[in-house]
DNA sequence: CCAAAAGTGTTTTAGCTACACCCATGA
DNA sequence: TCATGGGTGTAGCTAAAACACTTTTGG
C-alpha cells in the first residue's frame, strides 16, 4: 500500500455479476468499522497493464482466473471523489493518514464488468474489508461514492450488448436448460419473455448443443440439458 | 505545460469524424520538425472534469462548443507508451527535457470519438504542431503510438452505433438531401446501400422532418431537403 | 386420469428485397 | 424528347410473433 508502488490517480471498480435463484447478483465489498459498502477495485502497479491489474483484483477477490471481463467507462468527474470517505477507511484499519497520502488524492476509476459462474466462486474479502458478498440488483446496500451510478452503468452496457455477446456461457454452468437460460436472459432484461419464442430464436443462432433429458422427480416432461457449442 | 498543473499519467486522445466529399476524414495534428502525427489530444487540469478537458480540447481545436463526444474505450497498456517519442516532440520545440519531466511519464489514454459538421470548423493547430488537417480514413498517415488503433477502434464503435444513435444529424447541415444522408451511412459502414431501401427505412424511423424541394440546376427530378425533428 | 412444464406445428404479421414504374428537371 | 436521378407502388420472400396443440412426467 506504500506510495511509488501504484499508478497515482487512477483506480479501477469491477461490477462483477453472477447468477443465482434467477437473479443476477454482484459482489459487494463492506469495509471495516465504518458501515461503508463498495465495489472491488483496485490500483495499478507501475509497471502493469491496465487489464492485467483488473485480472488480479479479480483473481484475489474470487479465485478465477480467465474471467469474461469487458470496460465499458471511464469515470472521471471531479466531485466523484471526496478525500473524507478514504481518509475514514484508512483510519478505521488503525492506519495513520498524513494530510498528503496518494490515497487521498483525486481518482479517475475505470469501470469493468465481469461475468463469472457464481458457484465457482470463493468470494475473498481484502485487507481493509471485512465481507465480500453477493447481493441481488434489486437489494443492493447504500454504496459509497458514485458506485451506485457504475453499477447502473454496467447493467445498462451488459443489456445493450446481450444480442450481440454470448452472455450465457459465463454466467451458467456446463450443462444447462433451455429455462434456466431463459431466466438468465429475463434478469438481465428485467422482464419476461415468452417461453416458445424464446425458445426457438435461441435454437436458430446455432450456438447450443443438445444433450440428453434431465429427469428432475418433478410431475412434466423433462427438459433437456444444453451446452455452448464449441 | 509546467508541472502540477495536470493529472499526470492521464491523457485523452480524440477522433475527431467530419464529412465532406463523400467521405469520412478525421482531424490530425503534424508536431513541428519531427514528421510525427497524432491525434489530437491532452491532459486533465487538476480540478477539471475529465469530460470538461476534452471538450477544452476540441473547442481550442475546432472552434466548437456544443459537441456530440462519446468517449469509447481507456487504453492502459504499458507498451503504448515510449518516452522516446515524446521526448523528441519536446526536444523539437526548443524545451530543454530533465529526465524526469511528467509528461516522459507513462500514460493511460481516455479516448473519445467525436461528430462534427465539417463545413464549421476552422482547424486550429496548438502549440506544439504546425498542422490540424482533415484526413480521409482510407489516406490517413503513418501514426504515433497507438494512435492507429483508436482510430479503428472509434470506427468499429461508431458502426456498432449507428442504429441505435443519431449519427446523421451531428455530420450534416441542418437541411440535407436523402442521398447525402445515404453517403454519410454508407461511408460509415463502408459498403453500398439500396437506395429504395435505405429511403423507406429513414422515413419508417420517424425522425425526418421534410422540406421544399431542392432545385439543383441539374437535369433530374429535384430532390426533396430533410432535417431532423425535434 | 390429472396437472404441470416442455416441445413443436401452424397461422398471422411485419419488415425487407427486388423490380417496376412514374415524376420532375434541364439540355 | 431524352437522359438522369428521385420517389413510390407492388409482389414475393423471410423471420418473428402469437396461438394452439401434443408430449412427457409423477402423483
Amino acid at each position: 500500500m506504500e506510495e511509488k508502488r501504484y499508478l497515482p490517480h487512477i483506480a479501477y471498480d469491477s461490477v462483477i455479476f453472477g447468477f443465482s435463484g434467477n437473479q443476477l447478483k454482484i459482489l459487494i465489498m463492506k469495509y471495516h468499522n465504518t458501515g461503508l459498502f463498495a465495489l472491488p477495485g483496485g490500483f495499478v502497479k507501475m509497471d502493469e497493464d491496465l487489464n492485467a491489474a483488473v485480472r488480479r483484483g479479480l483473481k484475489e477477490r474470487t479465485g478465477l482466473d480467465n474471467i469474461y471481463l469487458e470496460q465499458f467507462y471511464t469515470f472521471g468527474d471531479v466531485a466523484r471523489y471526496q478525500s473524507g470517505v478514504m481518509k475514514t477507511i484508512l483510519e478505521a484499519n488503525g492506519y495513520s493518514v498524513p494530510e498528503n497520502h496518494w490515497m487521498l488524492d483525486r481518482f479517475i476509476s475505470i469501470a469493468y464488468y465481469a461475468l463469472i459462474n457464481y458457484d465457482k466462486v470463493v468470494p475473498t474479502p481484502d485487507a481493509l474489508s471485512d465481507s465480500c458478498d453477493w447481493y441481488a440488483l434489486d437489494k443492493l446496500p447504500p454504496l459509497m461514492q458514485d458506485h451506485r451510478l457504475i453499477v447502473e452503468k454496467a447493467l445498462q452496457t451488459l443489456r445493450d450488448n446481450l444480442e450481440r455477446k454470448l452472455v450465457g456461457v459465463n454466467l451458467l454452468p456446463p450443462l444447462f436448460t433451455m429455462n434456466e437460460l431463459q431466466k438468465v436472459y429475463e434478469a438481465i432484461l428485467g422482464e419476461k419473455l415468452r417461453r416458445t419464442t424464446f425458445q426457438r430464436k435461441m435454437l436458430s443462432l446455432n450456438f447450443l448443443q443438445r444433450h440428453d433429458k434431465q429427469y428432475s422427480g418433478k410431475a412434466h416432461k423433462a427438459p433437456y440439458l444444453y451446452s455452448f457449442k464449441q
